[in-house]
DNA sequence: TAGATTGTTAATCGATTAACAATC
DNA sequence: TAGATTGTTAATCGATTAACAATC
């Protein structure tokens, strides 16, 4: 499995095989792509070829895959089983969701510290997670080794704080304010946008709302 | 402009520009697609297909697009100009970050009530929106011709409140649990799977760790 | 006019799907 | 063995990008 050469709607896909293959009952020992296709409502020629660049031994004909082994490769590819830590800045109410959301660890994310402005929120903890002086972040992010960067700020102010990660070491921002931030070339940028998402949905609704009326 | 030719993609891109027109001095009076594709980091010739598709009257040679004008088209073309009503199962904390975000109005979708089976929630509100015993999602729900549902549950019971939802008038589910929804063929569908953001992420920084290595 | 910018037609690229041979 | 299922090679489809003609 060479983990570079993957198509990216492929990559979305993986998690998503992922989180199926985890609600089977544990009786389940082996399942077929055909199996998850049908589940999943995809095509299972795209299943087959999505798991078999995950999966380190195949699956067998007639047999399908070790349903164990396959969810400790996809863990396995997708990064799930080294630890990343992260920093988050803005701990408003998002941020705070996201502090206190249990399920990144299980991705291998740790929030290891949060920062803010707020003096009635610095000094506080949400979850696990210590609320730092937006000062302090030089000298916290530095010593965490964070790698990635969580920004939950209003846009005023999100290419400011990027710019301040970006100088303490930080190598992936996952961006949930609307700004649009100028990085480096070698900066892995995500762009959490709800925006993008609810136009999406508008979309598909006024599309179908038309095809009802005709 | 036919609203429903155009490709995913491109409608994931024009909330994108619209957000970056709006962050624009109000001096600025005309914009190229050149000018908006260097900005944003992309190819002209797509920016320029996707405002040709969104906008009304096009761009002048030279001259590029009126950017009022623009603004107005994009919010109308991406439906933010007409209001659609929303129901939240669910009052977390990532439910109560989307309740009382105020971004949303301006994409025209308002949350009208909230639901969940906790007594202490139940009669509070956030922000502006009353929070519902779920046993009175039934009246409530078509009272307000809600016709977007915001799913913010664990993933064990999301079906259900799936299910109840459609049973009641919803058309289109916002689903931010990472449960896999079974729905009618009719039904919009739009997942959120921070996973799937954060999975993404964690392979292009195991794959920039892996080049530096090199 | 000359040149910047538009919109479109054609070429390229990449992902999905279909067809098929291999295997348990 | 027969048939289910795998993985791969080829065909199709759709989106991006390049080339170009039109226009203010």
């Amino acid at each position: 499995m060479d983990k570079t050469n993957i198509s990216k709607p492929s990559l979305r896909r993986l998690p998503v095989y992922l989180s199926y293959l985890k609600t089977l009952p544990p009786s389940t020992r082996t399942i077929s792509a055909t199996a998850v296709a049908a589940a999943l409502g995809l095509n299972e020629v795209q299943v087959r070829k999505d798991l078999s660049a995950a999966s380190s031994s195949g699956g067998r004909p007639k047999m399908g895959y070790a349903v164990e082994e396959l969810i400790a490769d996809l863990e396995d590819f997708l990064g799930y089983r080294s630890t990343k830590e992260a920093v988050l800045i803005g701990v408003g109410r998002l941020g705070g969701a996201l502090l206190s959301f249990k399920g990144f660890e299980e991705c291998g994310m740790r929030i290891v510290a949060a920062f803010d402005n707020d003096p009635t929120k610095i000094g506080g903890r949400i979850g696990d997670v210590h609320i730092y002086d937006i000062r302090d972040f030089p000298a916290v992010c530095q010593q965490q080794g964070a790698r990635i960067g969580i920004l939950t700020t209003s846009p005023e102010h999100a290419q400011m704080l990027c710019d301040l990660m970006l100088q303490n070491g930080i190598l992936a921002i996952w961006n949930f304010s609307t700004a649009h931030l100028e990085v480096p070339e070698n900066i892995i940028i995500h762009n959490e946008n709800l925006a993008v998402s609810l136009a999406m949905i508008s979309h598909d609704l006024e599309e179908m709302m038309g095809k009802q009326k005709q």
